[in-house]
DNA sequence: AGCACA
């Protein structure tokens, strides 16, 4: 069976940290339609590590290749997921385990893990967020980052060190794109453009602010735009303090 | 190091 053109069905993983868990890489991937299994391995020349992640079939691989390329997977090392197809697909057959060599300290994730034969659970929203708000983003809670001297949490982000030629529109498209982005309001404050931006909840900020941190728009002539939580979330009064919550 | 709108 000379497979010539096998499809490629394989994602190749990079960008992890160095302590990532096979486990990690499994919930990434398993809310995606087509995703079987997934495998760490140590890269050749250095001591990288990488994934290789199973699909059904291509398409699929690509979908969740698009969702998760460029995911900040740990806002405090900074490392972003590089993800592409593999050049050839793993060997999923549960051939010898002992191809696996003495650099694969994990076992492998054949399939749904759970009750056999039965497959997870189809991706509900809070598993959704339970995965990529917090078990992948490393955060300590659902509220998101509450680092001292910030604001508090919060679904509306508050977005400066923009340059003076920042237009509303690039704002738009960068921040428009991320899952949840709901308005943004831009203005002029002291000459520099500043903007509020809403999102759908503080799942969605968080990960927006982790991710577009620092980036740097093509307008930008200072560093990288600076995102934090907004000191008030947009529409709602923040002189009205004497109700309780 | 800059936080408005209702």
């Amino acid at each position: 069976m000379a497979a010539a053109e096998e499809e490629v069905k394989t994602l190749f993983v990079s960008g992890l940290p160095d302590d990532i868990k096979e486990r990690e890489i499994h919930n990434l991937f398993r809310i995606y339609d087509g995703y079987e299994t997934c495998q760490l391995k140590y890269s050749g020349r250095g001591f990288q590590i990488v994934a290789f992640a199973v699909f059904t079939d291509q398409a699929s691989a690509l979908k969740a290749k698009e969702a998760l390329n460029g995911f900040t997977f740990d806002p405090q090392s900074g490392s972003t997921l590089h993800i592409e197809l593999a050049r050839a697909n793993s060997r999923t057959k549960r051939s010898r385990s002992e191809d696996v060599g003495p650099g694969a300290a994990e076992k492998k994730f054949r399939g749904p893990i759970g009750v056999p034969g039965v497959p997870y659970p189809d991706a509900g929203l809070s598993f959704f967020l339970a995965v990529h708000g917090i078990h992948l983003c490393r955060l300590d809670s659902v509220n998101g980052f509450s680092t001292p001297g910030s604001n508090p949490p919060c679904s509306t982000l508050f977005v400066a060190n923009l340059g003076p030629t920042c237009t509303e529109e690039e704002l738009t498209q960068a921040l428009s794109r991320y899952p949840g982005f709901q308005k943004m309001k831009y203005q002029i404050k002291s000459g520099l453009p500043v903007a509020f931006v809403e999102f759908k909840d503080v799942l969605c900020s968080t990960k927006a602010l982790s991710e577009l941190q620092n980036f740097n728009l093509p307008s930008c002539d200072r560093g990288g735009m600076r995102l934090e939580y907004a000191k008030a979330k947009m529409g709602q009064p923040r002189t009205v303090r004497s109700t309780h919550v």
